[in-house]
DNA sequence: TAGATTGTTAATCGATTAACAATC
DNA sequence: TAGATTGTTAATCGATTAACAATC
C-alpha cells in the first residue's frame, strides 16, 4: 500500500472537502489556509491538515493550499477523474427519482442502463434511458460491462439481486433497500443509504431536544 | 439530564438495533443474548451491552434480552411511540419519491402536507396529499402546526427556505439539498442526507479496491 | 529577513473491547 | 445449585486536538 490504509472517518470527510473546494473555486478563491477552511466547514485546522496529509503534501508552508490543485488531488483520490459504468435496478418512484436527480458524471459514474420487472414500467423513459426488462440483464452486462449498480428493488428481492449482479461482474453497490449489505465482501464495495434509519435518527434528535427543554423549564 | 448525554456513535446505531429487533420479533424470537445479536449484526457483544446500558438495564443476567420489550424500549428512546406532524417542501421527482417510499408512521412522523412553487406540480396528488402552493405555507402552518420538514427544494433555495420554516415553527429538518445545514442551531434538529456524498464515497471505495488489487497482482 | 502556515510529533480525548463480579 | 449472561469497570485502541519545528 502506498500510504497505509486510510481510516473510515477520514474517507467520510473527503466528499465534503471536495464539495466545499468546488464552491470556493467557483467563488474565485485561489488559495486557502487550513484555518480559513476550518472556519467555513466547522472543523479544526489540525484535523484538516491531518486529513490531507494522509495522501501527501498538498500545501505550502507560509501560503496554504491552492484551491484548484487541492480539489483536483482530492477528486483523483476519490476516483472522480474517470467514469465507471453503472446500472439501476428497480425503476419505481425512488429509482427514477435517484436516476434523474443525481449528477452521476460529477461523482465518477455513468448511468448506462435501468431495469425493472414491472411490465408497466419497462419501456418507459428515464431521461435518456429506456427501462429494460430484468430478463435482459445478463446479456446487457455481457455486452456493456457495467461495474456499479444502484439497488432500488424491494428489500425482499435485494439479497438475491445482489448475488445475480455479482455474477454479472458488478463490483460496487449503492444500496437503497433495507437489506444490510455487509460491506467488506471479497472485492465488493458497498454504500448502504438506509433512508429509514436517517429519518429515525431525526426522530431521536427532535425528541431528545424536546426532553432537554422540558427538563430545563422544570428547573425554574 | 437523566443519563448524561449519549454519544453520537451510539445514537447512529439505535435505528439499526430497532430494525434488527423488529425482524427478530417477526421471526418469532422471544429472547436473544448480546452474543447472538452481535453475530447477526456484525458488532461485538460488549458494544451491544454498553450501548443498551446508556439508557438503563434492559436485560436479565443468565437470560439475555426480551426481544419485544427491548424493541419497545429502543422505540421509545427514538421517539417512535408518537407521531410528529411533518411537511414536504419541494414535490419534484425526489420529494415525491421520498414521500411515497418512506413509511413515516413507523419512523415517528406523520406527513400532513406537501408544497411546491411550480404551477405544474401544485394541485397534483402524492398518495393522499394534494400538493399546495408555497404561498399557502404560513397559513397552513398556523392551522396545522407541523414540527418537522423535508427539504427537497433546489440547493440554492435551501437556506432561505429553512429560515422561513423556522419562522413557521419547524424544529426538525430532513435535508436532501446540498446545503450543509449546521446541526446544533438553538433548538433545531437536523439530519443531512447528502446523497451525492454517499455516491462519491462509493467511488472512493471502488477505486481504492481496484488499486489494492492492481498492486497485489504486480507483486508476483 | 519576518510572518505565515504547513507537516508532523506528542498529548488528549473518546469509543471500543476485554474481563469479571453480580445475579438471574 | 450450576450455567449463562448481564452490567460495569478497566485496558486498549483509534481519532482528534494541541504544539511546534520546518520552511516557504
Amino acid at each position: 500500500m502506498s500510504k497505509n490504509s486510510i481510516s473510515n472517518s477520514v474517507i467520510r470527510r473527503l466528499p465534503r472537502y471536495y464539495r466545499f473546494l468546488g464552491e470556493l473555486e467557483s467563488n474565485g478563491y485561489i488559495r486557502i489556509s487550513s484555518r480559513e477552511l476550518s472556519e467555513k466547514m466547522g472543523l479544526t485546522a489540525s484535523q484538516i491538515r491531518q486529513d490531507f496529509n494522509c495522501f501527501g503534501e498538498f500545501g505550502q508552508q507560509g501560503y496554504g493550499y491552492n484551491v484548484s490543485d487541492l480539489r483536483g488531488e482530492i477528486g483523483h483520490i476519490l476516483g472522480l477523474d474517470k467514469l465507471t459504468p453503472m446500472i439501476l435496478l428497480g425503476a419505481g418512484n425512488l429509482g427514477k427519482a435517484i436516476a434523474s436527480h443525481i449528477d452521476f458524471h460529477n461523482k465518477g459514474f455513468d448511468l448506462i442502463g435501468a431495469f425493472d420487472v414491472n411490465a408497466d414500467i419497462v419501456g418507459k423513459q428515464i431521461g435518456e434511458l429506456t427501462v429494460r426488462d430484468l430478463n435482459d440483464l445478463e446479456s446487457f452486462c455481457r455486452e456493456n460491462k457495467p461495474v456499479a449498480a444502484i439497488l432500488c428493488v424491494p428489500t425482499s428481492a435485494a439479497a438475491k439481486m445482489a448475488d445475480i449482479l455479482i455474477g454479472c461482474g458488478i463490483k460496487a453497490f449503492w444500496n437503497f433497500t433495507h437489506y444490510d449489505m455487509r460491506t467488506g465482501r471479497k472485492g465488493i464495495a458497498v454504500e448502504n443509504v438506509h433512508l429509514g434509519d436517517s429519518l429515525t435518527t431525526l426522530s431521536y434528535g427532535l425528541n431528545s431536544m424536546e426532553k432537554a427543554e422540558d427538563e430545563a423549564s422544570e428547573e425554574k
